[in-house]
DNA sequence: ACCTGAACACCGTTCAAGT
DNA sequence: ACCTGAACACCGTTCAAGT
């Protein structure tokens, strides 16, 4: 017998593996693009395979995605007012959205669940025992803000066009931005 | 000969039939189920019809869509401070969004062009010429809390589920919420 | 339990053809 | 100029079957 380049043992499949591989497609080619024959291709299975760890096939896995980059947890021991733990809440889930362009859309727009609802929840409490009243509502205008300015510093970075050639030079001009607005709801929400 | 139904003289198909027919259909059924055949059937035309008026396919139809929700005028007899134009502006772009629903996803995620980024450039002269400086980041801000208070409230009312069923009475909530982190977020950007 | 293969109903888009 | 019909390559998902 001839001796066959060594066929390593199978992976198992796993839900994070599939996670971790439709991000990358999703974010190296664009969410049209992300399929289930693909994803089984890049997985080195045949697509129907992730129906056994995702019986609800690809609804599911939008939803899992949508909850991966939508849920955010900050340090808890973060002391200081509630100025200062919104900003570190909005800098962090700008940084968890920007991570993943590809799949911004379906965070925006699929309603939240699970781990990403429960962060929601603790956020209100941490301002809430820093000292800010109303912050169910300033919780839900920093949600906001932050999803909003996320979706217009992608859009302007050209991510969704079919050929997506990102300007690295736009992200400083989109901090930029991002900061100066959040100044200015923090300050808002003060008075 | 028996009289057949009377076959009316087939309206011929534009571009703005193309559009009303489409957003009827992302508003009632979802994104994800306008698709270029059913289109067709809607406008009573084989889908390949529709590729004579929209030659770049699906895609153009897409960007048409986003363009549609999203170019926003608002009169420019509009004396008053800019936190009045600011306010109006912020409305009315709230309003525009709120009434398709279908293609929210489409106006957050495609880069604005045409119609869309005049208005945007109209809107930074008018807050200018108020007496406002900045306006430039005050207009990018005040979009991101525009775009992202449409796309939390609707994912909120449920849209994004298989069956949409819209809540009305979460509408008041939602106006409530936008209108609070507006006073804020204007109230900020002008300290 | 986990994966495959074949099959079904449906996509977007092309192209030649009709009027 | 405007629309149709057939065709192609590709979808998501089912189901029975393999191990």
């Amino acid at each position: 017998m001839i001796a066959m380049p060594a066929k390593r043992p199978p992976v198992p499949l796993s839900l994070e593996r599939i996670v971790d591989a439709a991000l990358h497609i999703a974010d190296g080619q664009g969410l049209r693009r992300l399929t289930m024959r693909r994803l089984g291709d890049a997985l080195q299975v045949e697509a129907m395979a992730i129906y056994h760890h995702l019986p609800r096939g690809k609804e599911a896995l939008m939803d899992v995605l949508a909850e991966h980059v939508t849920a955010v947890q900050v340090a808890p021991d973060g002391l200081g007012t509630w100025q200062e733990r919104a900003r570190a809440w909005a800098r962090a889930s700008r940084t968890a959205l920007l991570e993943h362009p590809g799949v911004l859309s379906l965070a925006l727009t699929k309603p939240s669940k699970g781990a990403a609802l429960i962060a929601v929840r603790e956020q209100v409490e941490q301002l809430q025992e820093a000292g800010l009243e109303g912050a169910g509502e300033a919780v839900r205008a920093l949600r906001a803000y932050v999803f909003g300015s996320v979706a217009v510093e992608v859009q302007r970075s050209g991510w969704a066009d079919p050929d997506a050639t990102v300007q690295n030079a736009r992200t400083e001009d989109g901090e930029r931005d991002f900061e100066h607005g959040l100044d200015a709801l923090i300050r808002g929400l003060g008075g």
